[in-house]
DNA sequence: TGAACATATGAACAATCATTCATATGAAAG
DNA sequence: CTTTCATATGAATGATTGTTCATATGTTCA
């Protein structure tokens, strides 16, 4: 008894027990496909980006940010709550008002890559 | 009457003339940060995530990927139509089966960006 | 032509999500 | 303390999404 995967379709037989192995090696373990994905969908509302893009110019204040983009204070907080979750922005009191900024210079590198490929 | 964007809010309103242009020069048009989240969007689900995994090791027919990751063909063939809508995959028939690729490199590149974020 | 196989597709359904509304927390100023 | 302002949060809702099921399209071979 082996723990080899078998696949069985098509009438390809010759050189799926290589393949197979190698996509088991080379898939991320759960835990890091589940970061990876939803990391990934964070990037997918426009909502979103358009405040990463606002952040980029500058480190700005939740009401800032809904003036800018012209949503509630509410819809903004919610939103800023996710991009945080995924460690993409950063906040800092000061007095009532807490700045959000971007964690790190992953969130440009990641977009630019986006453009990159929608613009080809 | 200017067409300047006025933000009126907390009590910040030194440098928001500046920092709002700033936005709006480098916020993308419409259709482009359409693309642009509908892009991310689509490496938003780990299924689809998986399949392109697959394909790193080589092009695949549906019904291989659909064995390897356990899921119906059914599944897998909507999955891959929406891969393809935003070309991340490419597609070529060989009498009955189909076999799917990856359509260019941009895919392994906006993967690994996401994985240094998510494993930082 | 007809049967068999691989893939594609439309409708339906459960699950997830973005936004709104109402309200709570937290901080400064009177 | 109370009021005011900035932000956060929970519940509700309409919209979107992934999967399934049934079936259609397209190809090969007899």
């Amino acid at each position: 008894m082996t723990d080899r995967i078998t696949v069985d379709c098509c009438e390809e037989t010759e050189t799926h027990q290589d393949i197979l192995r190698q996509v088991a090696k080379s898939l991320p373990d759960e835990d890091t496909l589940y970061d990876l994905t939803e990391l990934f969908r964070i990037f997918g509302d426009s909502t979103r980006v358009r405040i990463l893009y606002a952040l980029f110019a500058s480190e700005m204040c939740v009401c800032d940010i809904a003036a800018l983009l012209g949503m509630t204070q509410s819809a903004i907080s919610h939103q800023l709550r996710a991009l945080k979750n995924v460690r993409l922005v950063k906040s800092r009191r000061e007095g009532k008002t807490v700045f959000y900024a971007l964690a790190d210079d992953h969130v440009k590198t990641i977009i630019n890559q986006g453009l990159e490929h929608v613009r080809e």
